[in-house]
DNA sequence: AAATACATATACCATACAGTATATATATTT
DNA sequence: AAATATATATACTGTATGGTATATGTATTT
């Protein structure tokens, strides 16, 4: 069984991640954190360093959660295409899955860590070199099964449909219109369906 | 001629554009300010009411300044398909040309403001719905002008094409990697000449 | 249950924050 | 050039910030 102290620190991070997420590095305070944990300060950097360590804690969490749908999408049962489709869908409800992180943690940490917090831009970056390459391992093997035709790398496919998707949630959450994701779905539905299938 | 005033109003506000745009509304401080300006408190808060006046006047800035530059593209010389030719030339060297403005104001104080600043986030929707209109308009004359085909409405397919283009400049601005760009608008010139033209 | 280790709360730094009242300097008008 | 209007600088609010030393309380071990 885990230890009171483990438990704390865990409810510390799911607690802070959609804050730190929504409110940005430099916009969430540590009062802001106290207030919402129900902790005081003491507990805070009890078990974090400092503000930075705990925004770090926050961001892996929150990434760890969406690498989870993720694999879950593209470890599914099925050929490639299912398994696109599948990260497709993930997408579609993109909304209501981030909700519960306090929005898309790749768009919204990686534009505002940009040049307020360098340690998490980096983390950011590598999250979605992470992600692209699980995209882009599923196509690889589509490919090899002869179930793919693509005009480009694998990867660049990946990046390529990554940017797509992430243009949708980009413009989603900046007009807080859902159909962004709708719309931008539907259109890589017919794309994949359409151009990549063989 | 202008008024010292006026000149002054106008430096202060081409001075800070940038420094909001990178460091958010929260992450800039008015000393901030005031260093870059080389202008005292004094002078910032006689010249604009408050904080928030100044970031909203600053994003208003940027914005015309990015107006100005999607204008000149799409009223270019030459028919509908030319114009969006030079549009996705545009964001082809969008890094370049958002680089006086501190990054792309759009993306930036779209995700910044989100929780931050209502107002400004509210601002940013107007920019958008702009940007929108210009390109859904020079679809429809080409559609009008039979130059164009395409299967959803003008302003269906402007928002799809804005979508794909935002999602570059957002992959592009979190992973520091103008490829983003430069594939995203390749992909997009293509599905000009090939998708929609007649 | 007692002893010990550990986690949390309290009270406090020094500094930075947005904003303001007023004095001084600079444009503009007469 | 003098008078007036206006813009900027200075010095100062009160509050909030991230962070810390230490006391108190609570788990865990013996």
């Amino acid at each position: 069984m885990s230890t009171k102290a483990e438990r704390t620190t865990a409810y510390i991070i799911e607690t802070v991640a959609p804050i730190f997420n929504k409110y940005g590095y430099v916009g969430t305070s540590m009062s802001h954190l106290t207030d919402a944990t129900g902790l005081t300060k003491g507990a805070l950097y009890g078990n974090f360093e400092n503000k930075e360590a705990l925004a770090l804690s926050a961001f892996e969490y929150s990434s760890k959660k969406l690498l989870a749908a993720i694999d879950e999408a593209l470890n599914s049962e099925g050929n490639s295409l299912q398994k696109l489709f599948k990260l497709t869908n993930l997408y579609r409800h993109y909304n209501e899955f981030t909700y519960n992180l306090g929005g898309c943690p790749v768009l919204n940490v990686g534009v505002d860590a940009q040049e307020n917090n360098h340690l998490l831009a980096a983390a950011v970056r590598e999250t979605v070199k992470t992600i692209e390459g699980k995209i882009a391992l599923v196509i690889e093997n589509g490919v090899k099964d002869n179930e793919i035709s693509i005009p480009v790398t694998p990867l660049q496919f990946a990046k390529q449909l990554y940017t797509m998707i992430q243009g949708a949630v980009a413009m989603a959450t900046i007009t807080r219109d859902k159909k962004y994701l709708l719309n931008t779905i539907a259109y890589l539905d017919q794309l994949i369906s359409k151009e990549i299938k063989k």
